[in-house]
DNA sequence: ACTCCCGTGGGGTTAATACCCCATAGCGCC
DNA sequence: GGCGCTATGGGGTATTAACCCCACGGGAGT
């Protein structure tokens, strides 16, 4: 029997292996990979090719959701199902948008995770029941639903930056992360400071933190 | 042999069946309770008198240090370990203060877990050594309390800096409606870095939200 | 009385930022 | 093919921030 092979993106190293435990117990499950950092699991799901790949979205250097958007960008088939232990609508609504297989919210029950891996790997998709069904109470045919687009016009990369400022690194360190010269990561960051009309680092960590780019009192000392 | 009985109090589902599962390696370990808020891990706590706690401090109803308070008050010897993904100076500091024999990141590697509840059964404390690391950079004698200095407990005038960094005001802004000298607000700044342990615009901004001193959702846009 | 801390200021240095200029290459789109 | 956008880099400059040194006066404890 072929088993489905999954990775896990998920930075709390206790959670994850508490993960990785839970579904060891299942015998069709099988995780390939394990990530503590969205860039990370960018890198593996390009390396492994897994059959799913579950997606925590609080995670640090790359949020699950620009994660997500980056592997089905390099690989349009990946099933990506969403982890987070919040539910907010936008979370909801990007992920829906991105293309993500599903939604699991950290307050359902355990055995649920291996259900919703087994059906994303099927090609179906999964979401929480709550989500699910408030997600149905908002679908009111009037008027026009609150859908407020992405962030605001920011591409992917400038996203990226705007992450990483948010958690406190210097260019410098941004550049050595991303690969690329300070240079280029200054222009990003006056690029995605003059679409947003915020021009000093304490408003965009304000605004990183009111768009769910970063949780809210991230502690990144690595000391 | 009689085996370490330990409730887990930890309100995201599938991350306590996973703590469960992990634990359940661990043959020296019994879970003998799970509790997803804090007022029922008090009301477990009381009724099943586990020799560790292990606690989450993010919970709905009650949170997890406020639950420790409680406990320790009904069972003055009970053994709390504090599990929490952040580890701002406060929450350790609290910790510390109302009695938990441990604190433990989410971040550090799983089997941690299990060696910090035997540590904290035989009556020892254990802290992550990140934790660790920083105490005693703050320079706390090598005695029994860990801590004692307010940590986080900033003077009024360093309060009233911070909310405007936060806010997103230069230096020279600052001094200005303060009616002080650029040199004291710099003054001023660098002290409650030194304390706050965090040393740049970003990460002042995320404690400062996180404290509640400013408001989230409101964009400043004073530019 | 004496120390500890707070608030107030000044002198520096080095690094980082905010903001201009410029360019090349690739991509999708009409 | 050209247009717009994205991403990548380089050259500047002026401002700011982070971190040292130093000082003085005034309250609050002990």
């Amino acid at each position: 029997m072929k088993r489905i092979t999954v990775l896990l993106a998920e930075d709390h190293e206790i959670v994850r292996e508490g993960l990785q435990q839970l579904l060891l117990a299942e015998k069709d499950i099988e995780v390939v990979g394990v990530a503590a950092t969205g860039r990370d699991a960018v890198t593996l799901a390009k390396k492994l090719r897994p059959d799913v790949i579950v997606m925590d979205i609080a995670m640090p250097l790359l949020n699950g959701l620009e994660a997500t958007r980056q592997v089905r960008k390099a690989i349009p088939g990946a099933r990506v199902l969403i982890l987070s232990a919040h539910s907010d609508d936008a979370y909801v609504e990007q992920a829906t948008a991105i293309g993500a297989a599903g939604f699991l919210l950290k307050q359902t029950s355990s055995h649920v995770l291996s259900e919703a891996i087994r059906a994303v790997q099927k090609g179906n998709t999964f979401f929480s029941p709550s989500i699910t069904k408030r997600l149905h109470n908002q679908k009111s045919p009037a008027g026009k639903p609150p859908v407020r687009k992405r962030v605001a016009n920011l591409t992917s990369r400038e996203m990226e930056v705007l992450q990483l400022i948010a958690e406190g690194e210097p260019n410098k360190q941004v550049a050595g992360e991303l690969g690329i010269s300070i240079k280029t990561v200054e222009k990003h960051r006056q690029s995605l400071m003059k679409k947003l009309n915020i021009h000093d680092v304490a408003g965009l960590t304000r605004y990183a933190i009111s768009e769910g780019i970063i949780e809210n009192s991230v502690q990144l000392t690595v000391v």
